[in-house]
DNA sequence: CGCTAGCTTGAAACCGGTCAACTTTTGTGG
DNA sequence: CCACAAAAGTTGACCGGTTTCAAGCTAGCG
């Protein structure tokens, strides 16, 4: 399981054989602490390309063993739980270069489950390991720390009892800024989830979204043709979600 | 400021003048963690108690420089953040023996503001210090991941579109036991927040709390006589709750 | 005593949910 | 490539829980 799996779909591959995953959290974090080449080995040994996963596709279920946190190549991935009636609670959308399975470092199981939305390719480190080279590389357990501590206040959009405008605006806000800062547009990008995954993951009715989505694009604030959506006035978007994202 | 400060409230002191803190996580941690009297030593001389904290005084406020993390030793702490129109989000009450301040190590810096909602002492814990005795004390490590892992999921009961009913019924049961881990009656206990808080809490309006209450007292759910409760039918409580608890 | 913050209660408005019907798209197999 | 079915999305009508607004109450404290 850890010689070096193909990579049949080489999404965001810029070519350097030699930097095992442009996208990762944990590669950035040792580049920037300025880390020489035998840290670097040490750590690209915990890392383990994995995918792809087909749409649908489970990566992890609730209750499942937990022992390695994984940051997304590529594709994007959903966390959901079932409610005690069944319904599906979406807790995030996990685009390129974002670290899902944080929560569950303190059962050891996975509290939630995650699926793909489309092909996605993952980078998963060894938590054990990981912890383990954490303890001599502080650099390395500093930017642990920030990982764990910046999910905390990741909830603030669903937190609120804010209008149905005010969430979709600060959940097309916050792809575009996302998207940004992975170098793609921030203006236009394909939603690679339902209208009923948008709904679950901002407590709305699927006819809520559709309904708010109309009334975006009569305001001529966005273009929706079905997946793809272009923001067309992003001020005015920024202002209705203000309140949401704490500007 | 490293000098032991007087304690002149002695809250939950057991009058074992050598464990330094009875109710605080980082010693259990230790302790569980088997470590001889050196490292509890190591441990013990970054611990400083702090208060006692008069009723709305801040413990600390937003964007404050961070370098601590507290434990509660004595009181309750409200943690809030004001909205874009000014309209105050608390984010969480945190009892005896709970932690605060966590979400701050990503940015140095507080997110939201602290205020003691009646008369609070602390523990600090220095997190430069901690952070560096870590890389030493594998059980240490350990427990700060778990603490950290264990709030990013924290934010469910604020998650969900649950009903003003289930919300206050999962606040209760919360509370209930959370005041029985620490050894407190399950049943009976103060509410040392006001409605108001209440209210900005389970992001309801405060007239809405006024009203779930006189009806959880009519049926005979609860007893509520202004800020002292009384929980009369827990099995019930805690079907109401079960969507929002997960269980 | 009287002030004030906290709390309660009632009436009305509104936002979003639910239900139902329909359209569009996607996927599958012949 | 078409036919068909299933899934996803849209739209309208109605309903209900919560909020809002307004008024009054209560306890605590100077």
């Amino acid at each position: 399981m850890k010689n070096p799996p193909k990579r049949p779909n080489p999404i965001a591959d810029d070519g350097d054989e030699f930097r095992f995953c442009s996208t990762c959290a944990f590669s950035a974090a040792c580049l920037e602490s300025g880390y020489g080449k035998p840290e670097l080995r040490e750590l690209h040994v915990l890392v383990e390309h994995i995918g792809p996963f087909k749409e649908g596709e489970h990566i992890f279920r609730e209750g499942d063993e937990f022992n390695a946190i994984a940051a997304v190549r590529g594709g994007t991935v959903k966390t959901y739980v079932n409610d005690a009636e069944g319904r599906e609670q979406v807790q995030g959308f996990f685009l390129p270069g974002e670290v899902i399975g944080l929560s569950a470092i303190s059962q050891g199981r996975y509290p939630c489950n995650a699926v793909a939305l489309d092909t996605v390719i993952l980078c998963n480190f060894s938590f054990p390991t990981i912890a383990a080279l954490a303890a001599r590389l502080p650099g390395l357990q500093a930017q642990l720390f920030r990982l764990l501590s910046q999910d905390i206040g990741k909830a603030a959009l669903l937190a609120g009892n804010y209008s149905a405008d005010e969430r979709m605006a600060a959940f097309l806000i916050s792809l575009s800024r996302r998207y940004a800062a992975r170098g793609f547009s921030p203006t236009r990008f394909q939603l690679t989830m339902t209208r009923t995954d948008i709904a679950n993951y901002l407590r709305l009715a699927a006819e809520s979204v559709s309904r708010v989505f109309r009334r975006f694009q009569d305001d001529k604030l966005i273009r929706v043709d079905r997946r793809d959506i272009e923001l067309l006035d992003v001020k005015r978007l920024e202002v209705l979600a203000r309140s949401v994202l704490r500007e």
